[in-house]
DNA sequence: CTGAAAGCGCTTACAG
DNA sequence: CTGAAAGCGCTTACAG
């Protein structure tokens, strides 16, 4: 296996000093025409590429981003993978994967910072908050993905977020279902502690409590389309059925939709209107059309990039950013009248 | 930002040389016990952690392997992602993602070369052939992911590939079709040069010809979901329908089975059977059903890792390792009779 | 088992 | 603009 050429090799045939050649890589420093044209020269009859490794020994800043997830399964956090993935790609940053599940939270934290990466976004409801404070103490920043800080002070404080407006999307989710005449609505909630499922139900609540209208029967998925069919089943069991359903994100809501009709004989939306979260691309399958609320993987992405900047400077304080959301309209929700 | 202390802070600590506190952090290298717990506690005080780049500089492997990929679209590649992101950080190793569109997919082989990664593993059947050749040019260990080398000698000789049984598979769904009287069979493309779609349409066509029934009609949707929609209506234009359709993957599958309900009013399996390739989690869903080949991520994900392995030892040579797959029979292809 | 020393491949003051 | 030198944080022969 022949390892690259280093820039000593590259100095002597291009006859100059290992730190001409060492400038010519680094954008800015000060080097003559000539010189650089000659150790382009020789770097690349000699296949020369400076070794990242050894120039972040020295710089401390490794030009990594750990990106932490527990479960892809979702198709909201592929998207995630591949939008974050390419913008930092742009800046010349580049995204080390960390799968993790709940259990082996703590390893996990361990290896990212042996890596000297400079900066962690966690992106996935799933994680313990714990896990969380550990990054922010590291003197790492940290940005975490759909997901807010827990209640202690310090995480708040220490821990930048960037989600979409989940209580304001849980809201529009109640006042869209009320507009229809839906008066028996269930919810179908998701991991219960996470912030997103917290947030959204929240939102959902409020306004059908104003309206005076209680929420009709309640069920737990978990986030997990096993799960999520199993409560269908619940929500759906015994003679008085609900005529909606709020699924608290698209992944559970296609699960949901599932058993209504293959299962269940319901018709979507003709018996039961069924509401996601997220508009995952198989939202808008033909099979499903189901109406849900947009968060924009685009926006969000680019805000946690923005922030994983902010942070890197001295000086700058976290903030927990929260990017509009809004309905899309299919057709798994009946029409007005 | 308190950056994390050094060995040689721990050893001062710990009234040890910095060589003892490398030691107690290197697997077999021999302490006294005594030491070895006098640094483990300085360490801890100190929350020391060893700095992995400045390791992998001297030992000269970084244990990071590259994941090449150009579309996640296909639910079929984050599965990927997931497994052999566990896997490898089983061993100890990490996956740095790079996501690469076919023209920019020069600059990218760069940068990976930079990190000093252990390994590439190249998983997205739409990469130039060329960066695979430039890969293993580099003598960096390579394995293709359900892709095969191209037909270069230098490609065939210098680079690992594991692929599912595609010619298998394709020989399998025609004879399937044929079996439940099918005899005006189409055939949707995926990319057309790319290995998985030339094989899997081979093996389709051979059984087929063997037959004495000729393909219905083709057309090409370039393993997009859009255009495999553009492709179906295609396919059933004009007065004389197919009543099979072999679709490329299950990812054109499903927008094809959109198209065929939704806008053509067809009936899936009793007017058009149709059938993919991979058995994503979504060809299960309740909506689909489909039909298809299943290759097995979980084997291929092992068999790559397994090949990682064997070209990080000297003196290995590159295999090419085919996996089995077989039918997995759902309700998008007719019953017999 | 242990420490002093060399060195991995680079960047960056420091003088000129 | 340029080179010699120090040093990033580690591992690993080499002597003891």
């Amino acid at each position: 296996m022949k390892s690259s050429a280093t820039a000593q090799e590259v100095a002597r045939l291009a006859q100059v000093s290992q730190s001409a050649v060492s400038r010519t890589f680094t954008p800015g420093a000060s080097v003559s025409e000539d010189t650089r044209n000659r150790v382009l020269a020789a770097a690349k009859t000699l296949g020369y590429r400076p070794n990242a490794l050894a120039r972040s020994l020295i710089t401390r800043r490794s030009r990594i981003i750990a990106l932490v997830m527990s479960y892809l399964q979702n198709q909201f956090y592929p998207l995630v993978i591949e939008k974050l993935s390419q913008s930092l790609q742009k800046q010349g940053y580049h995204v080390l994967m960390f799968i993790s599940d709940l259990e082996e939270t703590d390893g996990v934290l361990a290896e990212i910072l042996q890596y000297q990466v400079d900066g962690i976004v966690m992106a996935s409801a799933m994680l313990s908050p714990d896990l969380a404070r550990q990054c922010a103490e590291s003197g790492v920043p940290v940005v975490l993905f759909n997901r807010v800080p827990d209640i202690s002070a310090f995480a708040r404080h220490s821990t930048s977020s960037v989600t979409s407006d989940n209580h304001r999307g849980g809201r529009m989710v109640a006042e869209l279902l009320l507009a229809r005449g839906h008066r028996r609505i269930a919810f179908l909630a998701g991991l219960e502690k996470s912030s997103t499922n917290l947030e959204r139900e929240r939102g959902f609540n409020e306004v059908l409590e104003a309206a005076g209208v209680a929420v009709f029967r309640r069920a737990v998925g978990h986030y997990s389309f096993e799960l999520a069919k199993e409560a269908t089943r619940e929500l759906f069991a015994g003679p008085d059925l609900p005529d909606a359903v709020f699924v608290a994100n698209d992944h559970m809501a296609i699960a949901a939709m599932d058993v209504l009709r293959q299962e269940l004989g319901l018709r979507v939306p003709e018996d039961v209107s069924v509401v996601g979260f997220d508009d995952v691309p198989q939202a808008s399958w033909g099979a499903y059309r189901l109406t849900t609320v947009v968060q924009s993987v685009e926006d969000m992405v680019e805000a946690t990039v923005e922030l994983l900047h902010e942070q890197m400077r001295e000086g700058t304080h976290p903030r927990n950013v929260v990017i509009p959301c809004r309905v899309v309209e299919r057709d798994s929700v009946r029409a007005a009248g």
